[in-house]
DNA sequence: TAATTAATTTAGGTACGTCTAAAAATCTTT
DNA sequence: AAAGATTTTTAGACGTACCTAAATTAATTA
């Protein structure tokens, strides 16, 4: 039950299917895991067959599937690796905060308990990532400290920036250059009623930031 | 020419292959391979031709295997990172000297170049593994100081144990049983001519190795 | 050197993880 | 509720990396 081994592509899988699901409550469509990984829907249900098999998702044809409760303790050891490694790059390594990700990727899928035991130890078993995301525990406990987003936010009211939700290279990169990152201090100063768009004020200058942005930077109110 | 990615058996073959053709000169066997690698010979000829197109090594039916200098290259910086890896193994996660090389076996798959000189820097740069075997640096130089080994010693001389060559696993418990590590002070008290066996003094305690085992201990005249 | 043995390669097959094209089921719109 | 659109699945194919069995080549031995 616990010792079954998988495959990169099976742990990438289950952990995209982990992710859509929120907190593993939602059933998640064929389309959006195929769009999340980039790969073809007739092969994600030719895997979601294979999970469905070792018990790590239930999944009834055409209706979508849902993630079982071993698949959430599985895809959270998974998650945890990522995000220990994530830790380490950025701490020990030196990387910047937005280049930790993919190789964070690769080094999630090698297994050893012993490896990811000993690197949470000298990591000091840290909490959260370099995004704010929490790190599960060896039991796979997690804090689920949800934070608002910026989205969230009255006009003239104030934040820390705690977590960035979104991945993508491309998103790194449009906050570097918005100077957001983990600590930042936030103010609203305007929101935009027509596209939901916000005017927001980060080390004194103004930006205007999507909706969608706003709602991938979470935040604590202060 | 240089930018060629490999998957991750590819990388075990050349590995493998630059490792039996001690420093790249011999030609190496078919059998040879199959045996290191426990794959059948049949599919060790097919991975050959795979290579071989990638110009990695040189073949001719029925006659060997030869490294190309372009694949003496990518084999040491696959060997520069399983040496990497287990100096962070043995520093920094406090792993046993005969638990490092299995994790490193994974971990020198993942293919960053950033990752590597930065814990190359992290580690400031070390110069031999845990095993005493001598780490490549970025740009493919390596210090091939090989030392004599507890075999070349005559009776009464006596050496430090510098390196150690085998890497199985059985043969790390054996040495854990004689009390043989890096640094260990080593004696010889007697040669045995019938199959030469040697008796060595090590901790002032008497004990019998083979000539095979000797001959895989490297070590340092004192 | 001819016969035997050993090493290597070829031929054909399998599981994995992907693909495209087409069929089937479900959802949406009118 | 029928038609059209969308989603999902099935069917069949492909490359990778392995396998076994049989054929071929080279090496050894008598």
């Amino acid at each position: 039950m616990t010792n079954l081994i998988l495959s990169k592509s099976e742990e990438n899988y289950l952990k995209s299917i982990y992710n859509l699901s929120e907190l593993g409550n939602k059933v998640v469509t064929t389309n959006s895991i195929s769009k999340i990984l980039n790969i073809e829907p007739a092969s994600v249900t030719d895997m979601i067959k294979k999970l469905s098999k070792k018990k790590l998702i239930y999944h009834e044809k055409y209706r979508g599937t849902k993630i079982s409760k071993n698949g959430i303790k599985v895809a959270l050891q998974i998650i945890r690796r990522h995000r220990l490694w994530e830790v380490f790059l950025y701490e020990k390594l030196n990387f910047n905060w937005d280049e930790i990700h993919e190789v964070a990727e690769e080094l999630e899928h090698v297994s050893s308990d012993q490896l990811i035991d000993n690197l949470d130890k000298y990591l000091k078993y840290p909490k959260i990532d370099p995004h704010g995301d929490p790190i599960p525990n060896k039991l796979g406990e997690i804090d689920f400290v949800d934070k608002i987003s910026i989205s969230d936010l009255k006009i003239n009211e104030k934040g820390i920036v705690s977590r960035i939700i979104n991945e993508d290279e491309e998103f790194f990169i449009l906050l570097k250059k918005l100077n957001i990152e983990i600590g930042t201090e936030v103010k609203i100063l305007d929101k935009i009623d027509y596209d939901g768009s916000l005017d927001v004020s980060i080390n004194n200058k103004s930006v205007i930031i999507s909706k969608v942005i706003a709602e991938n930077i979470k935040i604590t109110k202060i």
